[in-house]
DNA sequence: TGCATATAGTCAGTATGCTGTCAATAGGGC
DNA sequence: GCCCTATTGACAGCATACTGACTATATGCA
């Protein structure tokens, strides 16, 4: 008999949302969400990338990514700066405060794994990280070496 | 050195994104979402369901279900019937054709998951399973036992 | 140099998800 | 029977996610 509460589809949607609402209880105090956290973790890592670029490391749609940075902007955290070299495109920099906030944010992250997974042996978690790499499909175009 | 591409939280974010990616395009062509197939799945279980039935059993928010319903309703496949002991409350039953559409819409089903997991063992699978069980927290109402 | 194709980012529309609030109804206690 | 608390479903607002379309700009080729 087929319950569609044991099926991996249904399995996966509620444990992302139940990382995605622990994640976004420690953001709170900060007025910020998960995939705006996600976006500042991507440019603590590398300042100055396009909008281009910070889709397709996040994987974030380009027109949901647009939001995304609006808001980031609205915050103070980050600014649009125009793109030396291509007059259509920006270079989206950090501002002081988008940078000063990485140490607590990070903590956050971290508290919020700990949450999610406190059920977990460690084991479980890398056993979990390595089928999950999996199941994302090709490799990401931050992974493509450079030649 | 931390990197966002690396941590479980967003690992599971893009393996949930592909996932529910697959099963769209699999239901695209009855024109259908994967949360609305989660609903008529609860359904095709046990038809008749109230509103917060469906909500503690899908683990979807009320208000977002009222709206699932709304479309769901607005294709012809569920209708809302007045509680007949609860003036407050509907029973939202399948209609002929929402009923007739479960053997297809469980082979778009069978198909996404076919994709998702074409890259892992049926140990994998199991695994992720059990991990992901536990990942979801504390027993879902469904799973408590009648007293 | 002009033209065709591609790209960067935005806009509109739709779907989903959550929080806070509200009206109508239910139920229990006195 | 009245009152208080709780419940059911909806509404408004905001955030995220995707598709299709559009404008301005870039690039390559003849």
């Amino acid at each position: 008999m087929y319950h569609i509460e044991k099926s991996v589809g249904f399995l996966l949607a509620k444990a992302y949302q139940r990382a995605f609402a622990l994640f976004r209880e420690e953001l709170e105090e900060f007025d910020l969400t998960p995939p705006q956290y996600a976006i500042l973790a991507f440019l603590w890592q590398q300042d100055g990338l396009t909008q281009v670029e910070l889709s397709e490391k996040s994987q974030v749609d380009r027109t949901t990514l647009g939001g995304l940075i609006d808001r980031l902007e609205k915050y103070g955290l980050v600014e649009r700066h125009t793109h030396p070299h291509d007059r259509r495109a920006y270079q989206i920099k950090l501002t002081p405060r988008g940078r000063s906030l990485e140490p607590q944010l990070r903590e956050c992250s971290k508290n919020a794994l700990a949450k999610l997974t406190s059920g977990l042996s460690k084991k479980d978690v890398a056993e979990l990280e390595r089928i999950l790499e999996i199941l994302r499909g090709e490799t990401r175009v931050y992974e493509k070496p450079t030649f």
